[in-house]
DNA sequence: AACACGGGGAC
DNA sequence: GTCCCAGTGTT
């Protein structure tokens, strides 16, 4: 590397408008359909944004659809009840961004006539919307001049930095924020910004990138130093807690009972079946659930015969889930606030937004 | 700066 | 199994 290229990793003029002319060009040719791509509706993109957030786009093209079915536009999703967008949403995770859309959906009725808003700091304002999916929706909307950075263009601006820190860290992410504007054209930002995510998610792989059918590889500095492979910096291992945990299916003829995850816990606004955590595999003793189960519903039950065990991560925790049946409940079901319990038909379950869990327990349920 | 938040695709 | 995914909000 030469001397007046390292005095600062940003890219001279020249270098940029190759880069951008590469980009677009390639962009033209390599294109996937996605269901929206369709236009350029604010809503439809914004929709999309939230639902790729730590999300792979092969998973959200059915919910997509789904979601735009149900809710053509702002309007109908301002109007929806919160438990129809969580149904709708039931199997992406983060169920909080749901939440978020349609708290987000009322406030451009009550507060931008329905329309969704224009102005990039008014799009920031909204609930669940930060500086990426503020700048993903103005650009690709609307052409505006706004850089976006995320899991796509942090592996792939980190390559052609050759930039060897941990790129998600505070410095990394400030480098990388600054070369993401500094590289923006000044037209044609909507194709420009989708296809630096295009290429990151199909020529920049984390693994085996195909830098051959790369339309930048002449530009790119971890290529030129022969260390494609070594960038970015592979991140601190998860280190993941074991957790065993035990549902209760409680009958009541063909009903069971379920319970409204509460604000702040997790799945806030879902259903589950009444659910804790015991210190371990040796701790399963029927006392011990019926106890529990009685703390945390009021009723009494005989705990019955194991229905299954389901294991599962949620962020940080490996879960093992041993699902109990209980019969014979008596007492009066305890009023909680902040966390309903019902007694739901069995052959009326799908009517409830469930945890992925709930819902294999619900489907055994079916049978 | 570190953490919580879900679930599944891909290898 | 492990890594990763068109991040945001809170502490």
């Amino acid at each position: 590397m030469d001397a007046s290229a390292s005095s600062s990793p940003l890219p001279d003029a020249p270098w940029r408008r190759k880069f951008q002319r590469q980009i677009l060009a390639w962009y033209a040719g390599a294109a996937r359909h996605l269901p929206w791509r369709e236009n350029r509706d604010p809503y439809r993109i914004w929709i999309s944004e939230i639902m790729l957030q730590q999300t792979q786009v092969a998973t959200v093209r059915g919910y997509f659809q789904r979601f735009i079915a149900a809710f053509p536009m702002v309007a109908d999703l301002a109007a929806a009840d919160e438990a129809e967008v969580l149904r709708l949403w039931e199997g992406l995770g983060y169920y909080r961004r749901a939440r978020q859309l349609h708290a987000a959906a009322q406030e451009i009725v009550a507060e931008h006539d329905g329309q969704f808003p224009r102005d990039f700091d008014d799009v920031l304002a909204l609930p669940g919307i930060g500086r990426y999916t503020a700048g993903a929706i103005c650009s690709i909307a609307y052409d505006a001049q706004a850089p976006i950075l995320e899991a796509n263009t942090i592996r792939l601006h980190a390559r052609l930095l050759a930039y060897r820190e941990d790129p998600t860290k505070t410095p990394g992410q400030r480098l990388l924020w600054q070369f993401a504007e500094h590289i923006l054209p000044t037209s044609d930002v909507s194709s420009f910004n989708q296809a630096l995510m295009e290429l990151g998610s199909e020529i920049c792989t984390p693994r085996n990138p195909q830098c051959d059918a790369c339309p930048v590889a002449t530009l790119c500095q971890a290529r030129q130093e022969n260390a494609v492979a070594q960038i970015p910096a592979p991140k601190k291992k998860m280190q993941y807690e074991d957790r065993v945990e035990v549902a209760i299916v409680v009958r009541r003829k063909k009903e069971v009972l379920l319970r409204q995850c509460g604000e702040g816990e997790r799945w806030a606004g879902l259903w589950d079946f009444p659910r804790f955590q015991v210190a371990s595999e040796a701790d399963l003793v029927s006392g011990q659930l019926a106890s529990q189960l009685q703390e945390r519903t009021g009723l009494s039950a005989a705990i019955g015969s194991r229905l299954t065990t389901i294991k599962h991560g949620v962020t940080r925790y490996r879960i093992t889930l041993h699902c109990h049946e209980a019969e014979r409940a008596s007492g009066r079901l305890r009023k909680d606030e902040t966390a309903p319990l019902v007694w739901a038909a069995v052959d009326q379950l799908h009517d409830f937004a469930l945890s992925t869990t709930g819902r294999k327990i619900a489907r055994l349920l079916a049978k």
